[in-house]
DNA sequence: CAGGCGCTGTCGATTCCCTGTCGGTCAACT
DNA sequence: AGTTGACCGACAGGGAATCGACAGCGCCTG
């Protein structure tokens, strides 16, 4: 549910990447019209709508009795501080522009604690490497690591996807600020200085497909 | 139960999120109505209702023979000294704007007084910290700290959630009365103020998670 | 009712760390 | 051996976190 198409487009794409089923609008009618008929378990909001109220189809949704999360996208100067006191539900929000794997985090999230009773922890694992969502703890065979956001995000991506090769497109595409204008080797960068941190004990993990782009798993025979 | 959606929207998704079943009612007839069906534990009831007495309410749910413990809200400038002679026998009520982590600490309070035997007493703990929820005695290895309301209310979130990171924003809109404008730098400045009091005796406890947030939890290998 | 005190939040200075750019070097494939 | 792609050291700009100083406020006390 979004305003501008290129916007619930990128989402609704990176969604049923994800496997997931999803259905965008572009006014707020449509929106509730089709969140009736669709009864979706997670709702992305777009608060800058350019001729309707975002809060007024949040208010709409809530008024006919659905109870289903709710994650907002907001300018930096623009609502933020309104929606800031949304999140208490378990309903979150970005700012835009958002990276894309930082949404998809973001819903999983709201959704693993929305649906299911207990919080049952997120742990990515590859070999010996580990990843906890909630914690964010990094550990390689035991050992913790200390990861800054990127890495960690860099990493995560990585982790999710694995054993597929990525590419460098790819990578930046997820990871970073969708219309990130650097067309640099930041990838390359950060890849490197996780490898410093990853394999400092063990063999190497993230491999590298020359000409194509970065996997991460167990060594190949 | 609650009179204007959004609160009762908060309160119950909230109360999910803490792993409780919910049901909300928008006028006293359908509380009525859905209380007698739905059997909870717990009622939160808005005494500021538009077109139902508040009173009314509770009468008649206390005639049909429930024992249900019911916690109030209310305004601040309303019938808060009515509402305090009914808080006998474990109830209890909040005047609005409220904190949810602390309507949440206080329906908890009331659901282990008013369900278990003996009053089994809530004990946090976090390595050599301890928060005794009764007493509201914070220690550290031993030796009492004394915190001011707020520091106590972040303290205790955190150590409730933890090994969880916290965002600022999650810790903002838990700890604080929904409707809290500041966009500042209230969190750190509080948990700088708590990590003094805290981390005179033995290791840091609290952690920053650089471009993330907060947690507390045993110092790392 | 004035004064004092403790609590809370704002402001701003400082420090530290993260991030991305550049460019030289190295490795791989042809 | 040449060419292309990958790696990573060094550096600088910017952003995040911390915390001292202070002001407003409410509460208690005299």
């Amino acid at each position: 549910m979004d305003d501008d198409p290129p916007i619930a487009d990128l989402v609704a794409t990176v969604a049923r990447y994800e496997g997931w089923e999803a259905v965008t609008a572009n006014s707020g009618e449509e929106a509730l019209r089709r969140a009736a008929e669709f009864r979706p378990d997670i709702v992305v909001l777009d608060l800058m709508l350019p001729d309707v109220d975002g809060f007024g189809v949040l208010d709409r949704l809530r008024r006919s009795g659905t109870m289903v999360p709710v994650v907002f996208l907001t300018a930096r100067d623009g609502v933020a501080d309104r929606v800031a006191g949304l999140t208490r539900g378990g309903d979150d929000y970005l700012i835009k522009p958002f990276a894309v794997e930082e949404l998809m985090a973001r819903l999983r999230t709201v959704l693993r604690r929305s649906t299911g009773p207990g919080h049952q922890r997120s742990v990515l694992r590859v070999a010996d490497l580990t990843m906890d969502e909630d914690t964010r703890e990094v550990r390689r065979g035991g050992r913790l690591l200390s990861l800054t956001p990127t890495e960690y995000e860099v990493l995560r991506y990585l982790m999710r996807r694995s054993p597929t090769v990525l590419t460098k497109a790819q990578i930046l595409d997820h990871v970073w600020e969708y219309g990130f204008g650097g067309r640099s080797n930041v990838v390359e960068l950060v890849v490197s200085r996780l490898r410093r941190k990853l394999d400092d004990t063990g063999a190497p993990l993230i491999q590298t497909v020359r000409g194509f782009g970065y996997v991460i798993r167990r060594a190949a025979e």
